[in-house]
RNA sequence: GCGCCCGUAGCUCAGCUGGAUAGAGCAGCGGACUUCUAAUCCGCAGGUCAGGGGUUCGAAUCCCUUCGGGCGUACCA
């Protein structure tokens, strides 16, 4: 049961006489900041009192008299202007404990009215190696996935690979000119990516030594222009002060910009063999463009290598996707949805919808500068064509009523333009959501890009997070002692593998999963990798503590939830436990109304604290009444289930020993 | 130029549609291991919520404005 969902609809009932619209006032119960104001407080008399010209705590009264809730709380307080306080009452955290606890799914009910959601998340681009940018998308969304279908929703995971883009006509050209055969016999996809690489620096190479001269030009222009408006600026004129400030970062940016193109001209300079490749192969950026261009119209060599290279490409992404322990309902690349994309430009024309200028077709959305291109000049559909192809056919193959893109928020442009379009072409009641992330940022502060050559792969970020955690283990393990101060340790070396895995992973996935993921964050490998405090290893560690409790106790936990035996409440920390486990489900709810895992993990985090505490406070195995060890015993495994529940629906696993 | 986002403790971040004294983690300081696993617990210290104005009984939260930062902005995805 969602205790605050119920409380509110109590509120909503009692509030139906007092105003018209009962709803937004009832949504105002929520849990208190603060124990000695109760479990809950409504704070909607205040609001209400305002609107109807009356005083607030003689309203407070009159709600409270009209309130039917003395099956859950006892006697609601009215205090300060009007707040009304809520202490649910023992008996029936009791009950619901109890419930719960002899419940398969902990107390969590199934939405009443389930969505058919399709969740497009991760949709890395198929011809490169996935690096630590792909990583919020694939962790966000399958904690999404996850706690959405717990839910009872009905959710297609799609992965929507990029697999048809220019990407190809980089790795179709390497792949023509370059290739080593023996190398790519052994490990094509390893092979691929360098030739990806080698192209895409070559390309780079030409385009920095045409663009060079340019960029010195205006820098020079930028730097003079400064110099006479420094000169000349008058230190009281704010627009003035403005205006050279922006100027100083245009010139700034210049001057990072040509330092970046010198890099990359003097790592194809200094290397005589990429000089020689770069010098045959001058117009290397356009001939890999008219490699995509083949391909796209149809070109059967390069439609037959592209065939050749993807499933090698999507297999090697999947081996990253086993280790994340992510998986998809759905593959369907951009490459999937070609063939209906002219149809798309068709139907957009002939509803008045799109237009051309310069020479593309695109969609204008009033309000919006920029148009919707969904037709190159050159004739090419672009990424804009796809997206909106692909929930015409989400609609009508899948039934889909919602959709989510957990996708970056630099692209929140497109999203919303595709959004309005879809809205205009199609006409249909779907629910589309761009559940958008914040930037990783380097510790520059800058948003951590991926500069060519030494690009933190996501496969080596995997492996450091797991030997960094196999190092821990060991030390632990390494330190259990028995009574005498003997060393004790208990794991073999195959678990304290398996056990790296676990921790080393889910460290990974929960840093990323605490944030609020609008939020930018600054990538940090210690704080990635940390294993004290706000981290997945602290409820890990709870768990396994439990389990060592019960390993300990010899305690058949099968019998154990069958006995009849209630669970008590006694010590403040046991109330307290009771409490937060009871309220896994509004924290499910919650995150999955808003898209937001930091809502759980916060929620997970409170639950191990709780844990912590009543473990200091109230001895289990010890307890001096077998009444009470029983009691304590279901709670502890009650709570173990709710953590590795909980950890689970991020996509964090659990272990029994640490 | 236009648009979007952000600015909270030394650091990294929470703070739900406005609610009671702004919260965590890390780092710092002081306690707790004859232990149900110290990957822990308990306590202390640390904040003009970028600045200013407004709306309100009440603002970190809503509006305006200044400053500081990030991102996007017509044929890459």
């Amino acid at each position: 049961m969602n205790i605050l969902h119920e409380l509110q609809s109590r509120f909503a009932a009692a509030l139906a006489d007092l105003t018209d619209n009962p709803e937004p006032f009832a949504a105002m119960v929520r849990p208190s900041q603060d124990g000695k104001f109760g479990d809950f407080q409504a704070n909607c008399a205040m609001p209400m009192a305002k609107q109807n010209g009356v005083n607030p705590r003689e309203l407070a009264l009159k709600i409270c008299e009209r309130l039917n809730v003395s099956d859950l709380v006892e006697p609601p307080e009215v205090a300060g202007p009007g707040f009304i306080n809520l202490q649910l009452k023992d008996d029936f955290l009791l009950a619901e404990v109890q419930r719960s606890f002899s419940d398969e799914r902990l107390g969590v009910a199934r939405v009443n009215t389930p969505k058919d959601i399709v969740l497009d998340f991760s949709s890395p681009n198929v011809a490169k190696p996935m690096h630590v940018g792909h990583l919020r998308s694939s962790v966000i969304g399958d904690a999404l996935q996850r706690t959405l279908k717990f839910l009872g929703h009905r959710v297609i995971s799609d992965n929507h690979t990029g697999d048809w883009g220019t990407q190809f006509g980089m790795i179709i050209y390497g792949y023509k000119n370059f290739v080593d055969s023996a190398a790519y016999e052994k490990d094509p996809v390893a092979e691929l990516a360098r030739l990806y690489r080698l192209v895409n620096s070559l390309s780079e190479y030409h385009s920095a030594v045409s663009g060079l001269p340019g960029l010195e030009e205006r820098l020079k222009a930028a730097k003079s222009e400064l110099l006479f408006n420094e000169g000349n600026a008058d230190p009281a004129d704010k627009k003035a002060k403005k205006a050279l400030k922006k100027q100083r970062s245009e010139v700034q940016s210049l001057e990072s910009k040509i330092e970046g193109q010198r890099a990359k001209i003097a790592s194809v300079e200094s290397d005589p063999e990429l000089k020689a490749l770069a010098d045959a192969h001058p117009g290397i950026a356009r001939s890999a463009r008219d490699e995509t261009a083949r391909l796209h119209a149809g070109d059967p060599e390069n439609l037959r290598l592209w065939k050749e290279f993807v499933p090698e490409c999507v297999e090697s992404l999947n081996r990253v996707y086993e280790r994340l322990d992510v998986h998809f309902d759905k593959t369907l690349g951009e490459s999937a949805y070609q063939p209906l994309l002219s149809d798309v430009v068709a139907d957009l024309k002939a509803k008045g919808l799109a237009k051309e200028s310069d020479g593309a077709i695109c969609v204008f959305i009033p309000g919006n500068a920029a148009p919707f291109i969904v037709q190159k000049a050159d004739g090419a559909f672009t990424y804009a064509t796809t997206d909106l192809a692909t929930v015409q056919f989400r609609v009508r193959e899948f039934d889909a009523n919602s959709m989510l893109y957990v996708v970056d928020a630099r692209q929140s442009e497109h999203f919303k333009l595709l959004f309005e379009t879809v809205r205009l072409w199609l006409g249909v009641e779907v629910e589309l959501v761009h559940v958008s992330f914040g930037t990783v940022m380097g510790d520059d502060r800058k948003p951590f890009k991926t500069r060519s050559g030494d690009t933190v792969g996501l496969e080596s970020l995997l492996d450091e997070a797991v030997s960094k955690a196999r190092e821990i283990v060991a030390s632990n393990d390494d330190s259990k002692t028995d009574e005498d101060g003997r060393p004790t340790p208990e794991l073999d070396e195959s678990t304290r593998d398996e056990i790296s895995q676990i921790v080393g992973i889910g460290g990974i996935k929960y840093a990323d999963l605490h944030h609020n993921r609008e939020s930018d964050y600054v990538f940090d490998w210690d704080k990635m990798l940390a294993k004290t405090g706000d981290t997945a290893t602290y409820m890990q560690y709870a768990y396994a503590r439990i389990q060592g409790i019960f390993r300990r106790g010899e305690v058949d936990v099968e019998a154990l939830r069958q006995h009849d035996t209630p669970i008590l409440i006694e010590e403040p920390a046991e109330r307290s436990l009771v409490l937060k486990l009871l309220r896994f489900e509004e924290a499910l709810d919650a995150m999955a109304s808003e898209y937001r895992p930091n809502i759980l993990t916060q929620y997970l985090f409170e639950l191990a604290g709780e844990l912590t505490t009543f473990y200091d406070r109230c001895p289990v195995l010890k307890a001096e009444e077998e009444r009470v060890r029983t009691s304590r015993l279901k709670l502890i495994d009650f709570a173990g289930r709710v953590i590795r529940q909980g950890l689970d629906l991020l996509g964090i696993q659990v272990c029994d020993r640490m």
